[in-house]
RNA sequence: GCCCGGGUGGCGAAAUUGGUAGACGCAAGGGACUUAAAAUCCCUCGGCCGUGAGGCCAUGCGGGUUCGAUUCCCGCCCCGGGCACCA
């Protein structure tokens, strides 16, 4: 065996062994339980980046883990090869899109080989492909039949000066990115899925999802936003007279409504505005600025009066009716009833435009007028001053209102959605394009399936002034397919979140004739999925909805598309800048930057190396091309080795945890890993592992070490907890490392070392396959047998935890030990305290345990007053819905006190 | 603005999520080997006080609950992710 460790060499002959037995290609095996191990694809920018690097890298060692484990593993990789920059790219360079975007994929996949993932290539697909995307199509005019796709229009950014629609992304402070000009809202027709229809569903299933992060489920169930509420109408005599409907989620507020404000693309706003230059006028700034929703909420709110009213349909008073750029047409019914006193947004309206205040209608804040404002007011409580309503709690209140709402058949209970529908079409070339055509005559027709796909022309070059299809006469010109006449083809391609909704279906089937098989009944779901948590709710929620839209066209079984999600976090990395002399920053890759530190290694400062003059340090950031504080894997990877770069990832933070990237880490993880291969190059092969009968103190005590750090590292793989995987493979080369030549050394260091391999191999899979085959303990350390540790535990039943209930003394016990403390302060039977109930805690403690107490929060008392009663626990209402049940622990320590000390009972 | 996270030594982090804070690694300092350097190996390493044994202070800040809080509760501050056309 090689002296020393050469990772070039090693790695090409591990992965040019996976390559020549198809190791990683995978296929349907009832006999085998499946496991399906997906990465978010990556969108094909150039190059690699750290976060690519360590996605892959999390899911691969998930891969390999389960693989020992001895399932059939599927980790297929693609590209989500449609999109914006490829646009972009081509603007600048002037080279297709296609172009740039097919030899980034290429070198991409250079790449990702070159990190030795266990990846089964033959399913690779990209979705500029006509392959993939005409099921995009297909799926398109299915949904079009069943009415969940449907026609209307919608606001985009428009650049005025370049003529063209722009991304969210291109508005900067309210301006155009390339032109400067100021954006404007307009409206255009849009093809919309109407993804609300399964709204309820969406947000019940989330329920059946404990595989995934609860940050993720609660940012859904958020985004979904379900809310109960009253539609109420206010009538009018505008335009000869109708009903002006709101919608609220606090109708027991109705009597102190003042005003009515609704959005400046509502009909009465426009209908306003027709004979008020002023208003029309303010109704024109409205649609100045951008259209997302951060840009809307921050905005100055800013008002204008219509001159015009409606009437409260209770009181019959006559309130104003305003125009509001804070009310969004989009939202509920685009108008709002404004009840100052019990609203902070309303009251700050009313108090800069002067509008009246009524006083307070509840009494969840004492004062009869709201003066100042303070966050009670906006509290439930007890109706006041509201007539027939006052003494009615809120939920008396909203149906009492809505009862006399429908007798007057001016509202109704309703429940509405901050869900809204999924407008799909882009103005864009580099998009699938939407399969439909507009005929003179008939309109806009379908495509017909046998014409699919509509294929996109591959050598269209944009220029920045709009999609380059309308100018493209050979895609443009077409026949109708009803009349047959003269018509011309839709040049609005699909949003990308199409492309990647369903991505993972055409994997499991990736040359099926329809757009999925029968093997994806096998495959689906995917078990584990990995990603970004940047993705928790658009990429998330829209494939969900799809593999139900799916399901409900009886194309899959699947209700839910993703089993277990792991949201990985973002690899970040120092910024370092000079002042230009336009006074932009320009910022400076940390390679070229030589930092200084004191005799603690504190940075103290920075220089550029090629000239030696101080830069400015500034802050840790999220990579990226913007702070050029990027690190390219590939230099890492030519250096150190793709096991190196795989050890450190994983080893630097736990996977959900943000990471920065430090070179010195790097060096860090290439020494154990050299010393690893030094450990096993002088490591005897002809000595067995079994430990001989007159072991050493010493072996012994190091093969307990082993076995215990074992035990730990599969709780830990079992959480998915890599950095202190890692953690304990460099425990176990110290302590093989440390261990003498006693009687039994050679035999531990045979087990310890196969121990190790197999620990570290879905980490560093190159290095330990190697060594695996050198040192003779098998043939292919991928399919070896995962290690147990010495109770035979496997790393499930390492993960239960034990009992700590069996630890804790029962009454008996303690009578038996007969400690002073006990007698002193006697026992009662109750719970250990703080949360949990005597029911299901049933342990016995001293009476401290359970004599009253506040709760932590200060608000009110809990738990029994007498200490020698059964104990009736009561919680403040805030704590009863948070608190977990806990349970008190025994542990001896220095520091408790006696009678709590379990060594003195 | 709204929703969701995070904050522990000089640095990345660990703590079996209520029971000895800082495992493992990096950086730094000291030493061994070497003509020298690199590599490798050994020792020290949160702060303050103390010769020492040891003591006190420390998990963003301020409170609270508890015998005991990095962990639970309340209120701040700061950082990050998302906000529907970046992917």
């Amino acid at each position: 065996m090689q002296e020393q460790y050469d990772p070039a060499s090693v790695e090409a002959a591990a992965q040019t062994y996976w390559d020549e037995h198809d190791t990683f290609k995978v296929r349907e095996d009832d006999a085998r339980e499946k496991f399906y191990c997906l990465s978010m694809f990556p969108y094909p920018s150039g190059r690699l980046h750290m976060g690519h690097v360590r996605n892959y890298t999390i899911s691969d060692v998930i891969v390999r883990y389960q693989r020992m484990t001895g399932k059939n593993v599927l980790q297929p990789m693609g590209w989500d090869a449609f999109g914006l920059p490829a646009e972009n790219a081509a603007m600048n360079n002037s080279v297709p899109p296609a172009t740039w975007t097919y030899d980034n994929i290429d070198y991409m996949r250079g790449q990702l080989k070159s990190l030795g993932f266990a990846i089964d290539w033959s399913r690779e697909l990209a979705t500029c492909k006509p392959d993939y995307y005409r099921w995009n199509q297909w799926l398109f005019l299915r949904l079009l039949e069943k009415g969940i796709v449907y026609q209307r229009t919608g606001t985009v950014n428009w650049d005025p000066v370049d003529q063209t629609v722009l991304a969210n992304e291109q508005v900067i402070d309210g301006r155009g990115w390339r032109t400067g000009a100021p954006v404007e809202k307009r409206e255009i027709p849009m093809y919309y899925m109407a993804i609300t229809q399964y709204a309820e569903e969406l947000l019940a299933d989330l329920d059946d999802l404990p595989g995934w992060p609860e940050q993720v489920r609660t940012m859904q169930k958020n985004w979904i936003g379900k809310s109960h509420g009253v539609r109420v109408g206010f009538p009018h005599a505008i335009d000869g007279g109708g009903t002006l409907w709101v919608f609220t989620t606090r109708a027991d507020t109705l009597m102190g409504a003042t005003y009515v404000a609704v959005a400046a693309e509502h009909p009465l706003a426009v209908s306003a505005a027709k004979d008020n230059p002023e208003l029309a006028a303010f109704i024109e700034e409205c649609q100045h600025g951008g259209t997302s929703e951060a840009e809307l909420a921050t905005q100055e709110k800013k008002g204008m009066a219509t001159g015009l009213t409606v009437t409260h349909p209770l009181s019959g008073e006559e309130l104003p009716l305003w125009v509001a750029n804070y009310v969004l047409m989009g939202y509920g019914e685009g108008a709002v009833m404004a009840v100052p006193a019990h609203d902070e947004r309303d009251f700050a309206f009313a108090h800069k435009y002067g509008l009246p205040i009524k006083p307070v209608v509840l009494t969840s804040a004492g004062n009869a007028t709201p003066e100042p404002w303070q966050e009670a007011y906006a509290e439930h409580g007890m109706c006041i001053n509201s007539g027939k309503y006052d003494g009615l709690e809120f939920e008396a209140a909203v149906d009492a209102v809505a009862t006399d709402l429908a007798t007057k058949q001016l509202g109704e209970k309703k429940i509405t959605w901050r869900l809204r529908d999924w407008g799909i079409s882009r103005q864009r070339y580099w998009g699938t394009p939407i399969p439909m055509v507009r005929c003179e005559a008939c309109g806009d027709v379908p495509v017909p399936d046998e014409q699919l796909p509509v294929v996109l022309p591959e050598e269209c070059v944009p220029d920045g002034s709009g999609n380059p299809l309308n100018k493209y006469d050979a895609f443009l010109n077409c026949s109708c397919p009803k009349c047959g006449g003269v018509a011309r083809r839709e040049t609005d391609t699909m949003d990308t979140f199409v492309d990647s909704s369903w991505y993972f279906f055409r994997y499991t089937c990736p040359d099926a004739g329809a757009m999925i098989d029968a093997r994806a009944d096998y495959w689906m779901p995917v078990d584990q999925y990995v990603g970004g948590i940047e993705h928790a709710i658009l990429h998330l929620l829209y494939s969900r909805f799809w593999t139900k839209v799916m399901r409900d066209l009886g194309l899959t079984k699947a209700d839910e598309p993703f089993h277990n999600l792991l949201t990985q976090g973002m690899v970040v990395a120092p910024t370092f800048f000079r002042m230009g002399e336009d006074g932009r920053k320009q910022w400076i890759n940390p390679a070229d930057v030589q930092v200084a530190t004191d005799d603690k290694g504190r940075p103290v400062s920075s220089t550029l190396k090629a000239d030696g003059q101080p830069v400015t340090i500034g802050g840790i950031e999220k990579m990226s091309k913007s702070k050029n504080n990027g690190v390219d894997p590939q230099s890492l990877i030519e250096h150190y080795g793709a096991d190196t770069a795989r050890v450190f990832a994983m080893f630097a933070a736990p996977p959900e945890q943000s990471l920065e990237w430090n070179d010195a880490g790097v060096e860090g993880a290439h020494r154990f890993l050299k010393r690893l291969w030094a450990f096993a190059a002088e490591s005897d092969t002809s000595a067995d592992s079994v430990l001989p009968a007159d072991a050493s103190t010493e072996v012994r005590a190091a093969r307990r070490e082993i076995h215990e750090t074992l035990r730990q590292a599969l709780v830990d793989f079992g959480k998915y907890q890599f950095n202190t995987v890692v953690s304990a493979c460099m425990k176990l080369l110290n302590t093989l490392s440390r261990l003498g030549e006693g009687a039994g050394a050679a035999q531990l260091r045979r087990e310890g070392l196969s121990i190790l391999l197999r620990l570290l191999s879905p980490v560093a899979p190159h290095v330990t396959h190697h060594l695996w085959c050198e040192l003779g303990y098998g043939d292919d350390i991928v399919d070896a047998a995962w290690p147990e540790d010495a109770a035979g535990q496997s790393s499930a039943a390492a993960l239960r935890r034990p009992d700590r209930r069996a630890r804790l003394p029962c009454r008996r016990e303690l009578r038996a030990a007969g400690a002073s403390c006990i007698r002193q302060s006697g026992l009662s039977r109750g719970g250990c305290g703080r949360f949990s109930s005597p029911a299901s805690c049933g342990r016995l403690l001293p009476a401290v345990f359970i004599c009253a107490v506040r709760c932590s929060c200060r608000r009110r008392w809990r738990g029994p007053t007498s200490a020698a009663r059964r104990p009736t626990i009561r919680w403040c209402a805030r704590c009863a819905a948070r608190c977990k049940p806990t349970a008190c622990r025994s542990s001896p320590t220095r520091a408790m006190p006696l009678r709590y000390c379990r060594s003195n009972l």
